[in-house]
DNA sequence: AAAAAGTCTATCTTTTTTATAGAGTTTATG
DNA sequence: CATAAACTCTATAAAAAAGATAGACTTTTT
């Protein structure tokens, strides 16, 4: 069961944080019915239970959603849709937003192919295009990739 | 051994698309001293040599390098490095340049977990950093990543 | 003929990703 | 207060990908 079917997805999002889009999604758009099953984001977004279980407790854990236990229970965003940057997301589930360990601005790394950074011309071009994602990603919110209108 | 120490780095360029770089720029700026060694740009580059044999062929089948073989033989540009994007490379090796398999130009995949594509959120988002980031891969060559000054 | 150097294919190991299992805890409510 | 609903936590397993290696083969030079 090969989910990535024939196509070679390398320097993609993960599944995690691809579903950990959509479940923010859902919670969004149905902000107003209160705490929402973890089931009912699973089987809406076609979602292993189990595996979005995890994922839901990482948001929880990074202060971006609350849950309540019991009946009636379920998770909720702590958040309203615009304060949640999409680079948060990626960065919690993916870790750093850079092609190159050496250009990561939360997650730096010497490189150990080049015997000096401040004049690797790779460094300089990936920096750019680090720049270019991450303005993109940290000023694109929730509230960017909602189908429905939903209120502030 | 973790070659990559302790840090995330996910979503980010192979080993191999990096070595592949190391191994092009090296090419590039030493390029008036005919056919190099596979053994001498491991040795300069720190990369396992029979690693580097792998690249260095998927490079010649792709006709940017070439190769003879025997005494006095190696590898060689078959281009200027001009002439060489970087996004070449990077699809070559490492395929897709994109978050998600639904905005990639070149390895296009449907995805599962959004109802409709013409609506996702998601969707648009990520082609604005497709796009961001291909104009930045796609005009900059082999030149703009060399260190010292290379004939055309 | 011998040595140098790339070619090819196969395999192995490690790491990462994805997914699952199951026991535990909290809460609402009849 | 018993029960069921629902999240919590930790561990583990399965699958895929990345990284690395081995060795026999071919071509070329001298």
């Amino acid at each position: 069961m090969n989910i990535w079917e024939g196509c070679k997805p390398f320097n993609m999002l993960s599944k995690k944080t691809q579903y950990a889009f959509h479940a923010l999604i859902h919670l969004a758009e149905n902000a107003d019915k209160g705490p929402v099953l973890i089931s009912e984001i699973a089987q809406e977004k076609n979602i292993s239970i189990k595996f979005l279980e995890n994922i839901l407790l990482e948001l929880k854990n990074a202060g971006i959603l609350g849950s309540k236990k019991g009946k009636g229970g379920g998770y909720y965003l702590l958040k309203t849709p615009k304060e949640i940057p999409l680079a948060r997301i990626i960065r919690l589930l993916d870790g750093a937003i850079a092609l190159l360990p050496c250009v990561s601005l939360n997650y730096y790394e010497k490189c150990d192919n080049c015997r000096d950074e401040a004049v690797c011309g790779l460094h300089d071009v990936m920096s750019k295009v680090r720049d270019a994602t991450l303005k993109l990603l940290e000023n694109k919110t929730l509230k960017d990739i909602l189908t429905k209108n939903v209120a502030i």
